[in-house]
DNA sequence: CTATGCTATCGAAGCGATTCGACTATGCGC
DNA sequence: GCGCATAGTCGAATCGCTTCGATAGCATAG
């Protein structure tokens, strides 16, 4: 493998002259620059990353920060993890995968102290969450795809669970709905402060209100058996509902089956809406499933350009960003039914 | 952040002393590894990776290769990525992300040049893989997740085929069923020559003979409408079908919808099973799918610490390990109906 | 004609580790 | 009591690059 040294050798200059023809540290002539190239060129030269990371005190090397996490990770996330991939080797970056424990703030500090990456990028960010306090401490480069209780000075992108709901809301009324149910994650990732958890429940009530409709929320495990149950829990509290909004993919079957079993036909008899899910999770159910898309794609990489353009700038900036989810209406959701043939007793 | 040179000052030795302490390289007085590790506790030392690495000229990080695949990664490519993440944290590894175009080895010449990586864990393999050619010619180390056309001396680990296709055939033989189906992925993967459509291709056939069953084909692109057509297409070729295996999750709920559409139940009327799926698939379905649930977690970590060991190992032999796919039997797959309603003609 | 300021380049000093070749005690066989 | 292997340690060279200070050439200003 050649090195900077070689090609100084070949193209008859000093070494670091190469490296400021690399950088465009320092000028150099046309005509030594073309020297150079053509050196490199036929040597088949490539900077070293260690070296040049070692040298310079940055490595180009930025880390997602995954949580290994129980609730497991979905296709949301595996499009962050794509898309934060390509982003960084647009940018001349590589992109290193840190999966560590939300809660052991000590793990994360360990690799931070290792010097391998300039940055790193957090998601499933909780409002109290250890692993932001402790990056703010040491004042290290991060941006998140989340929020946390406090985002002064710091470069996140987010859903916009406001105008999501909202938008899905609207729908819903539009097409004469009134009463309506919100089936959240599970209640230990509310208490937990899981940002999604907490943010889409109060913007719903708020939305709800706003507009004058009924709405009630509970929270569900993420299995299909307590989404089963749910949908009977709040037809229990509120025989009129006509429509329900869910942000839990793995419960959907269990709500399809259960309403399927009183007899009623989706949309005829009642609508169903994902929020903050997937076109690949929505099209897998029979009927499909009107959805509020969460924008994985663009998250993943206005979160990583943030970093990287907080990396590369001279002027420190902070950037908030929150984008909607889109809705995507398909089978699962139709006019509020006149009248609903009541199931026995 | 402190430095080796710091550590040596305050425990009173050389810097090299420490280096071996910490190394295990040369033997060292227990009582001056005690100061040593002191002072390192002390001042919160961590050995910084990219010093370490281009001395040592091993950097202990390893690549994992994905395609910047358009047929979409789902949850069993996540899955690898969760578990390599791990294996290689396990091991005092980090994992960087590199997605390249499968049929540009050059790119991937250009990144393996940067002398980053020590290793690449290359998945999604075709029969014949340029990048399997590159990395042979250059003699990088690295893993396969699947298998080429010829996997001399490469550590690899993939799923077993053979194994997984005659369990399948033999749960629906054992209900009865005599007249089955398998659905591929698209003819264009078949065509490039990726190994799963290629190997459970075959090895379905030999299955069906082996058991003197009838079996047919056919290609289906990864989206409902396809499977759909395909249902129609297989029954019209073979009326006496009444069983489906299928390897195409996004196909799934076309399927279900093409057999519902006749007035069939499923599995009364009509076995379906996936193969090479996952649960959290099957279940988003209703009803939930029999599936051999591809063994991702093991395929990562397998992957993983086969390209470790070989970094890491002086003797270097090779492993090729095949897992099958375990059967989890749900609701689609049932006793071969003794006779079914017609459809109308 | 000298002072000034660029532009283009060189050489050397790091960056923070590993590793090789000494060097100094010590213990052992004979 | 001598030679010699061995355990334990040190100092220096090295990995491949960035970056700082110095220098030479040359045009422009005064």
């Amino acid at each position: 493998m050649p090195t900077m040294q070689d090609v100084a050798k070949r193209a008859g200059v000093a070494l670091s002259t190469v490296s400021y023809a690399i950088n465009g540290t320092r000028p150099i002539s046309e005509e030594t620059r073309q020297r150079i190239f053509a050196a490199m060129e036929e040597l088949g030269y490539r900077p070293n990353v260690l070296a040049r990371g070692l040298a310079s005190k940055r490595s180009r090397i930025i880390a997602l920060l995954l949580p290994a996490a129980k609730r497991g990770l979905g296709l949301t996330e595996l499009e962050f993890v794509m898309s934060a991939t390509e982003v960084a080797r647009e940018h001349g970056y590589h992109l290193v995968l840190w999966s560590t424990e939300i809660r052991d703030p000590h793990e994360l500090q360990q690799l931070m102290q290792q010097g391998l990456v300039d940055g790193v990028i957090v998601m499933e960010i909780h409002e109290q969450d250890e692993r932001i306090d402790l990056l703010r401490n040491i004042d290290f480069p991060f941006s998140m795809i989340g929020r946390s209780a406090d985002n002064q000075g710091i470069n996140h992108v987010d859903i916009d669970f406001g105008q999501t709901m909202q938008v899905v809301i609207d729908h819903l009324a539009d097409l004469g709905h009134t009463h309506i149910a919100f089936l959240n994650h599970a209640q230990e990732e509310y208490d937990a402060g899981y940002g999604p958890a907490v943010r889409a429940q109060h913007r719903f009530l708020e939305s709800i209100e706003a507009r004058g409709l009924h709405g009630i929320t509970r929270f569900c495990e993420a299995q299909a058996a307590d989404g089963y149950t749910a949908v009977n829990d709040l037809l229990a509290i509120d025989p009129n509902l006509t429509a329900l909004m869910v942000m839990n993919d793995r419960a959907i079957p269990g709500i399809l089956r259960a309403l399927a079993n009183r007899g009623w036909h989706i949309p005829d008899d009642f609508s169903v809406v994902a929020v903050v899910s997937s076109a690949r999770a929505a099209e897998m159910t029979n009927p499909t499933i009107t959805t509020a898309e969460a924008p994985a794609k663009a998250l993943g990489r206005l979160g990583t350009e943030m970093l990287i353009t907080y990396l590369e700038g001279e002027k420190k900036e902070f950037s908030e960003v929150l984008i909607p989810c889109e809705l995507v209406i398909r089978e699962s959701s139709g006019p509020c039914p006149q009248e609903r043939v009541q199931a026995v007793s």
